[in-house]
DNA sequence: GTTATTTGACCAGT
DNA sequence: ACTGGTCAAATAAC
């Protein structure tokens, strides 16, 4: 680790506090399981939450010692949100005159988060905004800015890996500012408490195959739990996999791409399965009432390359009278793997 | 008509 | 000069 103590011991600070965010879900899970519908948005929070203290924790680390406690640094707004006025070049464009539209990221403030299929990203809304060839590069780098609220700066840059096809390199810049909003209502557009700005960006769902927007296979707790979704999916990426092999939550935190490449990719593949390591295979009990999954993730630093993995374990024991299911979700860092 | 995505051009850091 | 990041017009989808 790069980090000396006093970053570990933030970043353990953090990871903790997933964990609580994923006991949370756990709770949630239990009591909407028969109105699993209206339960989505608010496990979208608690997820988001999760990854949110994930990414802190790999920025402490970054940090390491002699930066302390503190927490991330926001990028300054105005360097994200102004963009100057445009003016008409002579073939009729509008040419921007802002300055400054590249922005370093030598502030630290961005990380990257690799995921593998049927892992699950963040849940918020993006929308994409820019797709760049790469030199060197064999897929093209995809960028998104955060759609859940109007001036959020957070953004994202998602890549697939040239070594890995299966694995979408996810570089977060900036922090979000959207925090404030309800993210159960963001997941819930049918509610009549979203804002404008929310609903608006929520209503990529209307661009959905009917099949996918319901789907008829999210009935069962399991399904919600073992759901994936892939968080920057776009098209060009989909027809590289050959074999997908992915369940999907009907969620506002999806682009229509992603959403679109899923619902085509659902429907080639037979048996949702969440397999994302071959070397971990989750142990799984089909049709028995308890089972349990692992998602893997793995948070790289920019700064030294280091890939730290975790993987998280989804886990339910049912007593026979099925009436209390209880299900647990824990975070653990695979120790011995950082590379 | 509205909204999201695509894509070529522009801009700035290296 | 090259390259990556962003903008915004054009286009697609609904």
């Amino acid at each position: 680790m790069a980090g000396g103590g006093g970053g570990t011991t933030a970043a353990e600070k953090l990871i903790v506090d997933a964990q609580k965010s994923t006991n949370q879900l756990k709770d949630l899970l239990a009591k909407l399981l028969p109105r699993a519908e209206e339960g989505g948005g608010a496990v979208e929070a608690i997820l988001s939450h999760m990854s949110e203290s994930l990414s802190q924790a790999l920025a402490s680390l970054q940090r390491g010692a002699s930066t302390g406690d503190r927490r991330l640094p926001v990028p300054p707004e105005a360097s994200l949100s102004s963009h100057g006025q445009s003016v008409q070049n002579s073939g009729g464009r509008l040419v921007s005159t802002r300055s400054g539209q590249r922005r370093s990221r030598a502030d630290g403030s961005s990380h990257r988060i690799i995921l593998q299929h049927g892992a699950r990203g963040d849940s918020y809304l993006w929308r994409k905004y820019g797709q760049k060839d790469i030199l060197g590069a064999r897929f093209a780098r995809s960028y998104f800015k955060c759609g859940q609220r109007a001036g959020c700066p957070a953004r994202k840059q998602v890549q697939q890996s040239d070594a890995d096809p299966s694995r979408l390199e996810i570089t977060y810049i900036g922090a979000h500012t959207c925090h404030e909003l309800p993210s159960p209502s963001c997941a819930t557009p049918a509610a009549n408490s979203i804002d404008d700005d929310t609903r608006r960006n929520t209503t990529s769902h209307r661009r959905l195959p009917a099949a996918v927007a319901v789907p008829s296979t999210m009935q069962t707790l399991e399904d919600h739990v073992l759901a994936s979704d892939m968080t920057a999916w776009t098209p060009s990426m989909e027809q590289e996999i050959s074999s997908p092999s992915w369940l999907f939550i009907p969620s506002p935190a999806c682009s229509q791409s992603e959403l679109l490449s899923v619902a085509e990719a659902e429907a080639e593949a037979e048996v949702p399965e969440l397999q994302p390591d071959a070397s971990t295979a989750p142990v799984e009990h089909k049709k028995a009432r308890d089972w349990e999954r692992f998602v893997h993730i793995q948070l790289q630093s920019d700064l030294d390359g280091k890939i730290i993995p975790f993987r998280v374990k989804f886990c339910q024991r049912q007593d026979d009278d099925a009436v209390d299911k209880d299900l647990r979700s824990e975070l653990i860092q695979e120790a011995g793997d950082v590379r």
